[in-house]
RNA sequence: GGCCCGGUAGUUCAGUUGGUUAGAACGCUAGCCUGUCACGCUAGAGGUCGUGAGUUCGAGCCUCAUCCGGGUCGCCA
């Protein structure tokens, strides 16, 4: 049986005894045992840090003994008093000074556990994910899951601050199954029938813009049935807002404040405003991504205009079909590509739409250049003065259909900054990507398809174009991008009751359908709505971007692996057939 | 679903052209040690080489299949 902590009343966290005289009673996990002989010391550690335990046998032989007894993660709440120690630990925070321990209680016992819990860990993600509990017991994910926190508070301040009403809304919704699949719950009431996870609370914190609530936050849970990667989770949180009587600009001043104060307060930063603004046109050209990463420069040249009458037919043929021909340079520095490096990367385009890539090498006193038999002369010569590619860069050129060249360099791009390494660490570069298009275009379907949900407002003057020319269409909506990742997507919604039903027709729904999927939202706003807009801030990507973690996994308590699976508690599970017999839900043979 | 990478003591890794009993460090267990803080010293335990099949006189190593994990493309209004 294990002590119990009667009489015990903890008194500081081990990372807050600094001081010597007084006495102490802490609580906390074994960290580590230095086994002296006639003398012990054992690290106490809890969320706050580190302190050091101290043992002799003379003064207290049976305490000693107790001490001796102890093995690492073993759980104690130990009493003495704090004393300056004989040799200063400077790397400990409580480094000067110990506690002269005169009770000592074993709360629980420990098993070996599975991995050493230290702050810096080479042990494998799966196993450290399995046992998550442990994981967690480590000072760096403390810190996340802790700093986690206080952004979600810092949100909350700042929100309520300036009169938004925090309201919760329903986990159970409607399906509507449009964009990302959705998870359902099956109804036991209503056999057959079922319930949706929330992809977000959009349509609910619409409708508290019709009830006249005017400014609504919610830190909002979200659910996505679609595979994950390093920055995506299949439930996630959102800063979810939404703001009556706003056009674009007021919700992205108000956001602006937002960041302002969380930066200030969190990493005391100050983040310099108004934020960056780039259409969604521009960061294309420019990035080749609607999401650049803008730490680093490196931007995309089109060099069509040079190239349009040389003799290199993969140059001249895309540009006749309407294509174009641009590159990237990576410039001198502490690293050049190897042409190794090139032929892989040429690999990596190709898997990703290009049908190849030219290259200079411009290492040695002459350039390199995949292409250049097919160049007149002085034709190579001003193609490299125009791009600025000099002696020791690399220049990368794929020449296709803009809705290739333009993804493939911005891919291409930011894999060869990582290569290179030149992308600044301890840097924040915000940008507001504006003025996407209403429409995009569907090859499989043969339509355009929203770009972003039914219910965006299109730009007042583009509203004309809806039916003849859908190319034309700019929606109000707006993304938030931090070092690459997007943070953030919103819009000003339609609020007139006959524009949204021209929306849903010029997107090929039919009335039935209107009627079946949003008919209880296309009503409320025959009732009046005030010009309304928001957006949802991940919270969990804005975490793992301002902590520099390298995945949503390192800010997440308890994530989900790359199957969706959580490995600790390994869901999801079956269930047993009674309780499906309840739901009416049949299970095929096939899927066990 | 496609492509790429990985899986050897509890952990991190090494393991030669396919060849005798698969090693090291840390951790763990036991003993010794009065000022450690990566304590030190001595000894010990600990292995289905992810799983299954195949090739071979012989497989950790070669082949095939499969499972698990990571990254990425598709997907993510």
């Amino acid at each position: 049986m294990a002590d119990n902590m009667k009489g015990l009343k903890r008194t500081h966290y081990c990372g807050e005894v600094t001081t010597s005289g007084q006495e102490a009673v802490v609580g906390g996990f074994v960290s580590k045992i230095r086994d002296l002989g006639n003398l012990i010391f054992i690290d106490l550690r809890d969320k706050t840090g580190i302190v050091q335990l101290a043992f002799n046998d003379e003064t207290n032989p049976e305490i000693f003994k107790k001490a001796a007894s102890c093995r690492s993660e073993f759980v104690l709440m130990a009493k003495g008093i704090v004393r300056n120690r004989a040799n200063i630990n400077k790397d400990i925070k409580t480094g000067n000074v110990e506690i002269f321990v005169s009770d000592l209680r074993i709360l629980a016992k420990a098993q070996t556990v599975p991995f050493e819990i230290t702050n810096d860990t080479k042990v494998n993600e799966e196993l450290r994910l399995k046992y998550r509990y442990l994981d967690l017991r480590r000072a760096p994910l403390q810190h996340n899951i802790i700093m986690r926190h206080k952004i979600a508070q810092a949100a909350r301040e700042y929100y309520y601050a300036n009169d938004f009403t925090e309201i919760e809304t329903p986990m159970m919704m409607k399906s509507t199954p449009e964009g990302a699949r959705d998870y359902l719950i099956p109804s036991r009431v209503h056999k057959g029938k079922f319930y949706a996870l929330p992809q977000s609370p959009q349509i609910y914190k619409q409708l508290l813009m019709v009830s006249g609530f005017d400014r609504y936050i919610q830190l909002a849970r979200c659910f996505r049935d679609e595979d994950l990667r390093a920055d995506r989770q299949p439930e996630f949180t959102q800063i979810d807002l939404e703001m009556s009587f706003v056009d674009v600009d007021d919700i992205l001043e108000m956001t602006e404040g937002f960041i302002s104060y969380l930066f200030k307060k969190i990493l005391d930063l100050d983040i310099k405003m108004p934020l960056q603004r780039l259409t969604y046109k521009e960061a294309m050209e420019r990035y080749g991504s609607d999401k650049p990463d803008t730490r680093f420069n490196m931007e995309i040249q089109n060099i069509s205009e040079l190239v349009k009458n040389c003799g290199f037919s993969v140059f001249t043929s895309a540009i006749q079909a309407g294509g174009s021909v641009r590159a990237i340079v990576a410039k001198n520095g502490s690293k050049t590509l190897t042409r190794k490096e090139i032929d892989k990367l040429t690999e990596t385009v190709k898997g990703i739409g290009a049908k190849g890539l030219a290259y200079v090498r411009w290492v040695d006193e002459k350039p390199s250049c995949s292409f250049a038999k097919f160049m007149a002369d002085g034709e190579l010569e001003s193609i490299l003065k125009s791009i600025d590619c000099k002696q020791g860069d690399v220049a990368l050129i794929v020449a296709d259909k803009d809705r290739i060249t333009l993804p493939v360099l911005g891919a291409l791009r930011l894999k060869v900054a990582k290569m290179l390494d030149i992308i600044p660490a301890n840097c924040f570069n915000f940008l507001w990507i504006t003025q996407f298009p209403f429409f995009e275009w569907d090859d499989e379907t043969g339509t355009w398809l929203a770009m972003h949900h039914p219910f965006t407002m299109p730009m007042d003057e583009c509203i004309q174009y809806l039916d003849t020319a859908p190319e034309k269409v700019i929606a109000k909506a707006f993304d938030l991008v931090l070092n690459g990742t997007e943070l953030s997507s919103g819009s000003i919604r339609i609020t007139d009751y006959e524009l949204q039903q021209r929306m849903f027709e010029s997107l090929g729904l039919s009335e039935e359908e209107i009627e079946a999927k949003f008919g209880f939202l296309v009503e409320a706003y025959k009732y009046g709505a005030p010009p309304h807009g928001g957006m949802g801030i991940g919270l969990d990507r804005l975490t793992m971007v301002m902590l520099q973690a390298e995945s949503l996994r390192d800010v997440t308590a308890f994530p989900k692996v790359q199957n969706a699976s959580e490995l600790m508690s390994a869901c999801p599970s079956y269930v047993d057939q009674k309780d499906l017999d309840v739901l009416g839900i049949t299970v095929a043979k096939d899927s066990e």
